[in-house]
DNA sequence: AATAGAGATGTTTTCAAAATCCTGTGAATA
DNA sequence: TATTCACAGGATTTTGAAAACATCTCTATT
């Protein structure tokens, strides 16, 4: 479904959305913990958050990642499109070079249904609704 | 979504759906062209089908893979836990170790419509009725 | 029985995703 | 302005799925 990074991108979303606002921010290796990501690898995918402006961070001593009201609005599509690309739209469920009405593949119609639910599900929640559901603590990032 | 494996598997089954009975045997060289699988890659995953009693096969001369009446009513959703396990129905959509309502993800209940939606869609149709659809010549395979 | 066709089985190679490592750069603080 | 903290970014290594290769076994045909 999703890359590994980007499993790790959305949780790391959800994570810092959590823990974080203007005044503290939040580090890699806590991150890392809160996420259960390697923590060189969660640093890499955090770098492409930030650059694609999904996030903000600061250098230096006291530095770390945070969210401002506008981040939190963004939607688990627009992490999915920065780390994966558009290949969830695109891609056909059999493998052929593309998905579209002009060239289906015999499972096409019935899939198109699972998709538009799919991209329903990733465009309509934005981060700010997940972290609210992770507070009421029925929810986990991570196993344990 | 599917594994490589899994995507050449559906193919290939309907492929001999449509191309072979039980006189008519079709051999894995003109499976790996009509799907556009490797055609050493495709032979191993045959095999796999046939060991799972998925397809027939004959050794020797003349012979190959075929599809009794039976066998056309596997379902997709067949061949999927053939090839890729049971993953599909288990595996939660930020990786948590596994997908459950005791230990859901924040996206938990989003993605398990999506998730519904899914499995009927693989468990619904056979692979019957797919190479009836290939029949009318308004879907296809491959590209090209 | 010998031959050749065709799947079955096991091993090796390739390649991209994932993970790690290392150096660079900006910012805060003393 | 020197130092140190923490992200930025490139380069490299590791891993596992995918693909390719080689060999074995079975069977129809002669
Ligand atoms: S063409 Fe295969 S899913 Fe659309
Ligand atoms: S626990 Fe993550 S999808 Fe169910």
């Amino acid at each position: 479904m999703f890359s590994k990074s980007c499993e790790y991108a959305i949780k790391a979303m959800i994570f810092v959305a959590q823990k974080s606002d203007n005044e503290t921010r939040i580090g890699v290796k806590e991150i890392a913990k809160g996420t259960d990501a390697p923590e060189h690898f969660i640093a890499k995918i955090m770098q492409d958050l930030s650059r694609r402006k999904l996030i903000h961070s600061v250098k230096g001593p006291n530095g770390g990642f945070y969210m401002d009201k506008q981040d939190l609005m963004s939607s688990i599509a627009d992490v999915v499109r920065a780390i994966d690309g558009d290949k969830i739209y695109s891609d056909c469920v059999l493998g052929l070079k593309a998905c579209s009405e002009k060239n289906p593949c015999p499972v096409h119609h019935e899939y198109k249904e699972v998709k538009k639910n799919l991209i329903k599900m990733i465009e309509k929640n934005t981060i700010g609704e997940f972290k609210e559901k992770l507070d009421s603590g029925k929810y986990f990032l991570k196993n344990n």
